[in-house]
DNA sequence: CAGTAAAACGAACGTTCGTGCTATATACAT
DNA sequence: ATGTATATAGCACGAACGTTCGTTTTACTG
């Protein structure tokens, strides 16, 4: 622990003050971790495999960090930022309210289906893992998931504000609804590879925000409906 | 693999003509095997600490089950034995219908709140950290966690059959969002402790269930409120 | 009560885990 | 181009993993 943290230290200081091809290194170690602990879970990621992906010795990628800890937290990191630039970003190139709303859960489900991590959802494995074992990485992974929920949360009162939303509806509580289909939805896909999944949680939280959906707010939703369109041609 | 299956063979023979002091014991290990699995994982079951626990050798622990493989299946059975027990049980007293959907949607949710299993929902977990990695004791969860998803959907198109609930909803669509919520209130409690999500589930369900609710089933559905005559008397 | 089959044990196996040294090679500033 | 800080490699460690073996203790049957 001592050690750990002491190297750790060093390291900080020396990469504020210096240059850094070991920088370089380091992101491609974290890129190929998130890729492992997506599939393999975060314990499953072993340093030796994770070397051996790399081609480079298990000392030399492990100088990298203080602990196994630091690199699990770190990798956590990494895939946050991949999230942010996967599903946050792209939703916030959309105004504010009901579409931003829409597009959140919308682009979440294609970041799942898509496989931009290869076990789902990086954070409902890492939570599903961690939840039991206390720790850096337990409360990192909690955090960045709270951070997603109050996004999720913050859109839905701006919505409301935007007089898009009714106001009666309780925000959390419809956070909690839509969050829970995702996951719902990245459960099924996992276990069963079951592509419906995405579909039905879509038309769950369609059909939640066109009930909710002021005179306003209604108008907006059509635009969110690519597939509906083609639907109604075939039927 | 060959030496593990002949043991097995030569076990399960045995035991078909033999009594069984082991049997007892095999039990015992499985009890405890459950506890552990739920809170640190069917991999994280290791078992030289199942050992520990039970003050027993390993290697005759280990005799009760060919493999390790052989252990985390025997373990699934008993968590699906327990779950049954718990959650299926309870809620077939009831009559078939509108009321037992209720029954076993707020059953489960008791279940996992109640601390049936020290990681809250033995399957959720275990799915997680199986669904990535091929094998029996994937197969095993995901039959599993189909057959309560199938008891859901039946117990939903048996309340339709008797008038209580909407033809035109679909069956898998429902269970499917009920299945959902119940995973989202699961993961709050594991992750923050929050009590509060399986309030939320109870609602998104109940809400729905009024929604669905012909004129025959909605009289059912006031008998299983007993916590909102105490919301009402309160505010 | 004797005999026997089943059940538990103790010790060891070959691996792999995370981690710690020490030495060498690489990259950068002057 | 050279010197120095940094990055990587090599090797070894103690512990824990699943698994196997031969032996000893326990429990049931005749």
């Amino acid at each position: 622990m001592t050690k750990a943290q002491l190297r750790k230290a060093a390291k900080a200081v020396a990469a504020k003050g210096r240059k850094a091809q070991g920088e370089r290194t380091r992101k491609a170690i974290l890129e190929t971790a998130v890729h492992i602990a997506s599939a393999e879970g975060l314990e499953g990621l072993t340093i030796g495999r994770l070397a051996l992906e790399l081609s480079m010795s298990k000392s030399g990628l492990f100088a990298h960090f203080g602990s196994k800890e630091d690199l699990q937290v770190a990798t956590v990191e990494t895939a946050r930022a991949i999230f942010i630039n996967e599903v946050i970003r792209p939703a916030f190139e959309t105004a504010q309210g009901l579409h931003r709303l829409w597009k959140l859960c919308d682009i979440w489900l294609g970041y799942v289906q898509s496989g931009v991590f290869r076990g789902g959802c990086f954070f409902a494995a890492a939570a599903a893992e961690f939840d039991g074992r206390p720790g850096p990485v337990r409360d990192r992974i909690a955090d960045i998931m709270k951070e997603w929920l109050s996004t999720l949360r913050n859109t839905i009162v701006e919505a409301q504000n935007a007089g898009q939303l009714a106001k009666e509806i309780d925000p959390t509580q419809l956070a909690f609804e839509f969050n829970s289909l995702e996951l719902g939805a990245n459960w099924a896909f996992q276990l069963y590879g079951d592509k419906g999944a995405f579909t039905r949680a879509r038309d769950a939280i369609r059909e939640r925000l066109s009930r909710y959906a002021t005179a306003t707010g209604a108008p907006l939703l059509n635009l969110a409906r690519p597939k509906s369109t083609q639907a109604r041609a075939q039927s």
